[in-house]
DNA sequence: TAAAAGTTTTAGGCTTGCCAAAAAATTATT
DNA sequence: AATAATTTTTTGGCAAGCCTAAAACTTTTA
């Protein structure tokens, strides 16, 4: 399992490779603001661990299990930013936190993420229940919604009678 | 600002001193599964960082600096948890999680979390919408709520006229 | 194509936080 | 109170990741 450092370099190698192909020491050094010196010494690393392929003087390209796990981390990243955006938390700081807890949350954890901002995005532009929360963020009121209470003293007793329509399942897989 | 692990250490030490009004360097050993030795050491730099007060072979307290920060993480993770949990994650999950993230996430995130669990916690039991998720969840299926969406055309042009009763805020302060 | 400029690597060093083993202090037992 | 058992501290060491300065290599440019 590769440290919280090494998917670091992974995602950053991963940016570049993308346009480039491969990533330099220079292209890596700007990206995560490391001296040269620590890149190279980071490249020369995971190469011994079978991330990424390294020669000398001529940068880095990821092997199989070093894209996997980059594309991991990345899609981590970006469920994690979604679900923050979500709910109401101001863009750059929803990157901030998505980048220190993309190395961190279980996969379970994960794919409850996942499917939650899938659910959000499901329904109608802006659920409803979303407005209500961000009332309820604004001025502290709960809106209590007569609709809703009435459903839930029909359903007291006779919990599942559902509706109809499915959606595709999604499949990352989000553990290592 | 104190590194990740002395946030763990101030969290055990607070743990303990809730009890017993004290900590000594066994108790964090147990707690922590660290070497009696590395116990010691974080007591002397946390003595020297004006978090406890540490007396040789007597153990340490919390100076208000060290409570005050303890206090913060321990909510910080109580939320975390409260929020994993409602989320449907399990529960020893949910408790490895926010022990990991309670460390990095932002303040702002934090008071979101917090109100989206305050949230759902002044609604009814189970929201409507929480139970969708958990349908989602289990089905894949979206539950299309006409009244929903009959609710979403209406509101299209006048977005706000909403209802009553007001719940108290929380001022919980989560920054640092 | 040779010197200048830029990039990459090496060498040596630092901090944090952990450990085991040995030494010192405290507490319990007889 | 003396010895045994336990706890705590000290000592010396280790790995991860970062750094600067200097050396080696590559690319550009005159």
């Amino acid at each position: 399992m590769p440290s919280e450092s090494v998917e670091d370099y992974l995602e950053a190698i991963y940016t570049v490779q993308r346009t480039k192909g491969y990533a330099r020491t220079t292209d890596i050094k700007k990206i995560m603001d490391h001296s040269a010196a620590s890149v190279t010494e980071m490249f020369q690393k995971m190469d011994r661990d079978g991330y990424v392929n390294y020669e000398k003087y001529g940068g880095v390209t990821l092997t199989k299990e070093g894209l996997r796990i980059a594309i991991l981390v990345s899609t981590r990243h970006k469920i994690l930013t979604n679900f923050f955006e979500i709910l109401g938390i101001p863009a750059d700081i929803a990157q901030d936190d998505a980048c220190k807890i993309e190395h961190n949350v279980h996969s379970q954890t994960m794919e409850r993420l996942t499917r939650f901002v899938e659910f959000v995005q499901a329904g109608p532009e802006n659920p409803r229940w979303l407005d209500h929360f961000q009332e309820f963020w604004k001025t502290g009121n709960v809106v209590h919604c007569s609709e809703c209470e009435q459903h839930l003293k029909e359903t007291e007793n006779n919990p599942s009678e559902n509706n109809h329509v499915a959606k595709p399942q999604s499949h990352i897989h989000l553990s290592e």
